[in-house]
DNA sequence: GCCGGATGTTAGCGCCGCTTAGATCGCAGA
DNA sequence: TCTGCGATCTAAGCGGCGCTAACATCCGGC
């Protein structure tokens, strides 16, 4: 059974869930490459045969995270017909997912995980099916004729914003459940919709 | 002239500074209590006399930024009567502060930075203030009665949405020098008031 | 069967945060 | 003016870190 082979064989899975996990858990400040090997049971070099360095793991976590969060987004887009529910259910998703993995969240959106990564295509890909629904509400008399792209902005911000709050824990909406963000999320969304009228 | 002290004399304060350009310019990773040490002139112990480990340090410069930020909106709201202006010039500001500065602004924002520090009650007080300024709005007949709480806090999430989101180099944002930040945030902020419709 | 590349090991370099023990200084009160 | 004491610094060192170089082992394709 247990015996000691001199290849792990599955090195690379192993530590990046490990890794994964405890981000998700302890912060990126409580990994190191060294406990991550002995974790895994193999010498402290081992790692680098699979990440050249420490911040190529951290990326590949936030890449990881990055997918569960388009995969959730997908989901609850797949599931209700109508656009603009899609859309509330959209920003839900993505405000919950901030308070139920703050860590991940923040790490996805770090500085040194968005340069030169796939943040860039995925999103852009759903930023244009987001511009193209505004596009449709304003030819059928939905949407005020502002600039696409800046309605898209500004309702991107809102909920980027609110995941942000209470993902890093702003006294304003600190100790949200998820339960609770789906309430904020919506209705912040709605106001939006609607305008807070002063002008 | 330059002769060596025993003493530094002001030695918090240099290594206050130097830490907070450094990181500034390089990021909270790029600093070590010992390479600040050497930079004061300084053994690489010294440091610990002034801050216990390098958390308070980090948190220190953290609250310095936080009051520059403080600063800057207590700045342009004196500087403009009207509330709406003066609500519009405070998220100019903010929004700018993250572009120039946008590792300051993300380390004020950290989870650890934010955690039983300043950010609580001056944070309150400037929310107060806003709250104050929506029901008055709302007593004059220009913003409809929904709740002053929910709205306050909408149009910080879609301000501090934006911030981020040009702090951390979204692809979306990517490259706004600060007047294009200026135009974005009051766009956005328009938008806001007026509503985008959908609904 | 064997051999080359992928994947592991051991050893070690230089840096780090932080601690302890003792040196030096500056100032308040005798 | 002297003295003693607390604040501030130094020297030395502990254990951990990221990462590298040189060598060992294993596996899959010729």
């Amino acid at each position: 059974m247990g015996e000691k082979r001199y290849h792990h064989g599955n090195l690379r899975e192993a530590l990046l869930e490990a890794a994964f996990r405890l981000v998700d858990e302890e912060g990126p400040e409580a990994i190191s490459m060294r406990a991550l090997a002995r974790e895994a049971g193999v010498s402290s070099a081992a790692p680098f045969r699979h990440f050249p360095d420490k911040q190529v793991l951290l990326d590949a976590i936030a890449a990881k995270a990055g997918a569960e969060i388009d995969r959730r987004l997908d989901e609850v887009a797949v599931e209700c017909g109508d656009a603009l529910t899609q859309f509330r259910a959209m920003t839900v998703a993505y405000v919950r997912y901030a308070a139920e993995h703050p860590v991940l969240f923040g790490l996805v959106h770090s500085r040194s995980a968005i340069s030169g990564r796939f943040l860039g295509q995925v999103d852009d890909e759903r930023r244009l099916k987001l511009i193209a629904l505004i596009i449709e509400g304003q030819n059928a008399g939905l949407i005020p004729d502002a600039d696409p792209e800046l309605i898209a902005l500004t309702s991107e911000a809102l909920t980027h914003g609110l995941a942000r709050m209470i993902a890093d824990r702003h006294p304003r909406v600190r100790n949200l459940d998820s339960e609770e963000a789906r309430k904020l999320a919506l209705a912040a969304t709605q106001l939006l919709q609607t305008g807070i009228g002063l002008a």
